[in-house]
RNA sequence: CGGGGCGUGGCGCAGCACGGUAGCGCGCCUGCUUUGGGAGCAGGAGGUCCCCGGUUCGAAUCCGGGCGCCCCGACCA
């Protein structure tokens, strides 16, 4: 009989163990449809303070959100001809509604740039009505094949970013910029250090002439698409015809970007930086950075409880997010437990030894292990250090995923075989240079199962750039690969 | 879409080869005692054994068909 009540380690099957955790933390549970789920409170309440920091981002980058419908006509899918050939496989179709067959089919959007687009071609007239940028939360779906929680599910959530611009120049910056923000987040938010890049052509978005990505690496050292950022040129202004009248009297196609992130960031927040005791989340998502559990014993029951109280209410005017856990009916070990797995930051203790003493004992979520993982604390101590205990923790979770990133890095291989080599040994990410040639691509993904996360950008570049592409021919750029979620 | 596994109280499982009163752990409810790392005792509630058909005096168990979910590979935020 094994014990139920622990997590299968990650050493072990690190598979199971995240399937594991995300149900037994309450992220998220299985939906009576295959490939669907729900998501719980507690992963609702990070999800929700992502959602948050990313809104307030793109508002100070001078975005508006905006809301368009779920049902798409399919003749506007199948406008764009890359778009259609990348999305046909996975999209879910309404063909019958109201006790009838509907004279066109209805998709329910995979992705909005169809109808967001044929809308901005009725709102912009004059260069005066550019740049045109909105943002939209909401759901989307794509019909798959293979789904696992948070990283791949037929419905998901995420916010898709539309604009349209004047100049080719202008897009290709609003793009840059809106990497440079996810980057931004993911690094000081999720604390999950993402290497930024430029999509190979046969990993960009359907429709997009470029398409820029924030690729993570999780503990297992397969990469996750964590964001991505698209330069769709006039693709898609040509489809809808979406023009405006420039400064200089000429009718003109606008030039457009799309960008997003989704639910899947809480499957890499997981993946990031999850132990074996459960989820870790990091301070500035957790929807509860500290938890205070009472240990209302005996008579001193009453003054224990009121204790934990006025902690609450202390660290609350401080700005932290505090909550106490008063339930009656779990032993104090059992609440540990719990929020352990959840992945609250800092737990205080509070019983009747420490009421004498006018302390708290303070427990930091990756510090479990050794002599130190309790401290005792006087009571005024441990109230106004904790923001600054939890910028640290925040900043620690940050510098140990760049470590393990930079750990599980390697520069250079000269042939396809060194480039297998590095994966036999449990590479991550693997820097080599490549001509171009997606022959080479595609073969290094038969023999190693890798593949082109991206072409970084200057910030990851090795600093002497390769002479020769893995095929063996000359390299006329630098290519990080990995295996892939 | 191919391969594997599983479907039995809320959850995890046993029972099935050999048909005969449906069981265990956890959880849940009530009461009392408890509370510093997954509480104890006592009492209690809760089941169309995935569905349909067949064999049989009798099916969770045998036979046929179907459905669903999970996991592993080809496509993908």
């Amino acid at each position: 009989m094994t014990d139920d009540r622990r997590l299968t380690p990650r050493s072990e099957d690190f598979a199971a163990w995240y399937n594991e955790v995300v149900l037994r933390a309450e992220l998220a549970d299985y939906s009576p449809v295959r490939g669907s789920m729900v998501i719980r409170p507690w992963g609702y309440g990070i999800w929700e303070n992502m959602q948050r920091a990313l809104d307030d981002l793109f508002k100070e980058t001078g975005h508006e959100n905006a809301y368009f419908p779920l049902l798409i006509p399919m003749s506007f899918i199948e406008k764009e001809k890359e778009h259609v050939e990348g999305f046909k496989p996975e999209l879910a179709v309404v063909t019958h509604a109201g006790g009838k067959d509907l004279e066109e089919p209805l998709v329910i959007r995979p992705t909005s740039e169809t109808i967001i687009y044929s809308m901005y071609s009725k709102w912009v007239q004059s260069y005066r009505d550019l740049p045109l940028l909105l943002n939209q939360w909401a759901n989307v779906m794509r019909w798959e094949l293979r789904t696992r929680l948070f990283l791949r599910t037929s419905e998901f959530l995420w916010q898709e970013g539309h604009t349209a611009h004047a100049t080719a120049e202008e897009a290709e910056e609003e793009t840059r910029r809106m990497l440079g923000v996810y980057r931004t987040f993911m690094e000081e938010w999720i604390a999950m250090p993402p290497l930024t890049g430029l999509k190979s052509e046969s990993e960009k978005f359907a429709g997009a002439v470029r398409s820029y990505s924030c690729e993570a690496l999780m503990q297992d050292n397969r990469a996750l698409q964590a964001g991505t950022s698209h330069f769709l040129g006039q693709n898609f202004a040509k489809q809808f015809d979406l023009t405006f009248q420039s400064e200089a009297g000429e009718e003109e196609y606008a030039w457009n970007t799309s960008w997003g992130v989704s639910t899947r960031l809480v499957g890499g927040m997981v993946l990031t930086h999850g132990d074996d005791d459960g989820v870790v989340v990091p301070p500035r998502l957790a929807p509860a950075q500290v938890v205070v559990v009472p240990i209302a014993r005996g008579e001193d029951g009453g003054a224990v409880r009121e204790k934990a109280e006025s902690l609450r209410l202390q660290l609350k005017d401080a700005g932290v997010r505090v909550r106490v856990d008063a339930r009656d009916h779990l032993s104090p070990g059992a609440k540990f437990y719990e929020w352990e797995r959840k992945g609250v930051p800092i737990r205080l203790e509070v019983g009747p030894k420490d009421l004498a003493k006018e302390q708290v004992v303070l427990v930091n979520r990756v510090e479990l292990e050794g002599e130190k993982r309790k401290q005792f604390l006087p009571e005024d101590e441990a109230v106004k250090s904790l923001p600054g205990r939890l910028d640290r923790l925040q900043a620690h979770l940050l510098a140990r995923a760049v470590q393990r990133r930079e750990e599980n890095t390697r520069r250079g291989a000269a042939s396809i075989d060194e480039l297998a080599d590095h994966f036999e040994d449990g590479a991550g990410f693997v820097y080599t240079g490549w001509s171009g040639d997606p022959g080479v691509e595609e073969e290094v993904k038969e023999r190693t199962k890798a593949t082109i996360r991206c072409i970084p950008d200057p910030d990851f570049r090795s600093s002497t750039p390769p002479e020769r592409c893995v095929g063996g021919e000359k390299a006329e750029m630098e290519v990080v690969w990995a295996r892939a979620y």
